[in-house]
DNA sequence: TTGATATAAAGTGTCGACACTATAGGTATA
DNA sequence: TATACCTATAGTGTCGACACTTTATATCAA
């Protein structure tokens, strides 16, 4: 490797400012810096970023196809407001698609990745341990479990899709929603019998259990939000 | 609606160049006017669009997040050229979506929908009949089909997914590798069946029958590939 | 006081220009 | 002759400015 080639490879490391913007305004949505329903302007965005409206609206641009704003011609763009069918729809879709990827990784899926997955489910068993089963959906260790699981179906396309589009948002909500904290042991058993699935090399079994595990993880969020809606009127946005 | 709302509406019909042009760039990348591979060039697309760079920027970065282009800083942007491991990927992720949606489809889609759908089979039997079973899967007929069902899902989520970014593809693909005219009348029984399971409101027999139907089409495709790599080394881009 | 209308301000959409990077082609040297 | 270096060209990334639309404010009429 030349002197020059090394330099190209950390200029490459270099990248574009709209790319680099619209990392960091993905991360302020999905923590809550901007609210669902934020306006965005892009004179006021672009001199908080020390950026000019070029990159910025492109940045945009991408933020809208991952579902993350929405623009509306002549108007502006908004921070994507989900309702609570929204919510419910996308752990359709984890449903569908996590199934899958459970299914290949019960085929594709190395030793090793299986023992990495027992290693993160004994961690968070002590964290689950420390804090009395309240932590565990906290943080992320959730999603680091079934995100995990999708690297290991080795399929690309699933990685994309759940990685770059549904889970900004099932984060950002459990941020605001704080749509967690609930059935801690429950679901920390169902990742164990997943792992066992996979690690039997079950594929049927596997994405049996993944399914049912998101699935009783969307009636829980129905149950609340359905105990939500009956005490007090809500108001769709 | 008084006479400035209607000219309101006019106006916002009218959408911003960007959009327009990237509609019409999905539709020759689509139709293989811009063939997997093709580099684009700025100057070049903006001339004969006959728009500044900055709308086409905006329009490439929406293609970049449908998939349909890849972009690598300082370098250029070129049309996505999928791997035949990537096409057969794209089949999964379709198993396990429509499959939900097949299974939504059969508690939430309207009598008359699916009457539509028992139309749409007729016209495509006829058709069969007509050409033979040759043309059941050409033309749009096929997607048309499986985009009714998704649609009778009631699942925005899974209709943006499907509809936005995974479709496209598969057209792109069935342009270009004439991914098709095999097994007309077989899929035709296959979707009938799945239409009588979606009337019988019968949501796991229908999951079933469509993600089986879609697994053949998948193995059909492997299978085709498998026969071309055997005759000829395949060099992958 | 309330309503509509006209004006001003802010914001979005679009463009052209400039700086820097990558690539191609030519030149010099071993 | 082949390799390395240099130069020129094309292309990408970024910026600032302008036109037009939307929205807020103020004025006037009922």
């Amino acid at each position: 490797m030349t002197d020059k080639t090394i330099v190209r490879s950390i200029q490459m490391e270099t990248r574009t400012l709209a790319d680099r913007v619209c990392e960091e305004i993905v991360t302020a949505i999905v923590k809550g810096e901007m609210p669902p329903g934020y306006k965005i302007s892009e004179p006021e965005l672009a001199r908080v970023y020390g950026i000019s409206r070029g990159p910025l609206r492109e940045a945009m641009r991408r933020l809208e196809g991952l579902r993350l704003i929405e623009r509306k011609p002549h108007i502006g763009a908004r921070v994507v407001k989900l309702s609570a069918n929204e919510l419910v729809e996308i752990y359709r879709v984890r449903e569908a698609l996590e199934g899958m990827a459970c299914r290949l990784a019960a085929e594709f899926m190395t030793d090793a990745e299986i023992q990495g997955l027992r290693d993160l489910l004994d961690a968070h068993e002590r964290s689950v341990e420390e804090l009395e089963g309240r932590a565990y959906f906290q943080k992320e260790g959730d999603l680091d479990f079934h995100f995990r699981i999708v690297q290991g179906s080795k399929n690309a396309k699933l990685l994309e899709i759940l990685g770059s589009d549904l889970y900004h948002l099932v984060r950002m909500y459990r941020y605001q929603f704080s749509v967690s904290s609930s059935r801690p042991k429950r679901a920390l058993k169902e990742h164990r019998q997943i792992v066992d699935a996979i690690d039997a090399r079950d594929p049927e079994l596997a994405e049996l259990l993944m399914r049912r595990h998101i699935s009783a993880a969307r009636r829980n969020i129905e149950n609340k939000l359905e105990a939500v809606n009956s005490t007090a009127g809500e108001n769709h946005g």
